[in-house]
DNA sequence: CTCGGGATGCGT
DNA sequence: CGCATCCCGAGG
């Protein structure tokens, strides 16, 4: 499994966030490989981006993400859900992008079609907080990736943002069912 | 210290 | 559309 380097983190962070569509996240937890395709992200582009929890400076909550690229942001939404981002750029620039939805690959048994989900699917919660992705428990896995339609749309839930609200930010793999905004039918059994 | 809102998801 | 539910940043 050929893991991600910090170099490729330390890129342009809508190169990383289109970049990373396809590629494997891979978390080891409790004794268990859990493995999801990644198939929606959005960016986060620093300090400016009204958008961006690093918008509001340097805090104890946006450290991580003026830190060094190829690290894990990962924080608590709503009282509820967990979202997981990975930092990227140069020190300094408190950008990241955020793993929104996943295609489920290997000992994944709960919804990952959410940043949410897909926390609780991978067993990702505050602990991972500043996890270093080149780490052997939690990291992306760059497998080889057929030639994918990309997406953009602006950012899911980011009405708050001013002139940033409609940046075209969000990407994901084009048809692919686990996409988060994908209408999902409620999964029970009609007799 | 209090207060208010939020990068969500689910049911109505 | 309402709500669950709690961390965090702003302000006094």
């Amino acid at each position: 499994m050929n893991k991600l380097s910090r170099d490729f983190y330390n890129q342009d962070t809508i190169t990383v966030a289109k970049a990373l569509l396809g590629k494997h996240l891979v978390c080891r937890f409790d004794g268990l490989e859990r493995i999801g395709k990644i198939v929606e992200v959005e960016a986060y582009l620093g300090a400016h981006d009204l958008a961006c929890h690093a918008s509001k400076g340097i805090t104890k909550r946006t450290a991580v993400m003026y830190g060094p690229a190829g690290f894990a942001y990962v924080y608590l939404i709503y009282g509820m859900y967990h979202c997981f981002n990975i930092v990227t750029e140069p020190e300094g620039s408190g950008s990241a992008v955020l793993i929104r939805a996943l295609e489920p690959l290997q000992n994944i048994t709960a919804p990952t079609h959410g940043p949410g989900l897909l926390c609780n699917a991978m067993g990702i919660n505050l602990s991972h907080n500043q996890h270093d992705l080149l780490s052997d428990t939690l990291f992306v896995a760059d497998n080889l990736t057929p030639e994918l339609t990309i997406t953009e749309t602006p950012r899911i839930g980011v009405h708050y943002a001013k002139e940033w609200r409609d940046s075209l930010l969000r990407f994901y793999i084009e048809n692919n069912p686990y996409v988060s905004t994908i209408k999902k039918k409620r999964i029970s059994n009609k007799t």
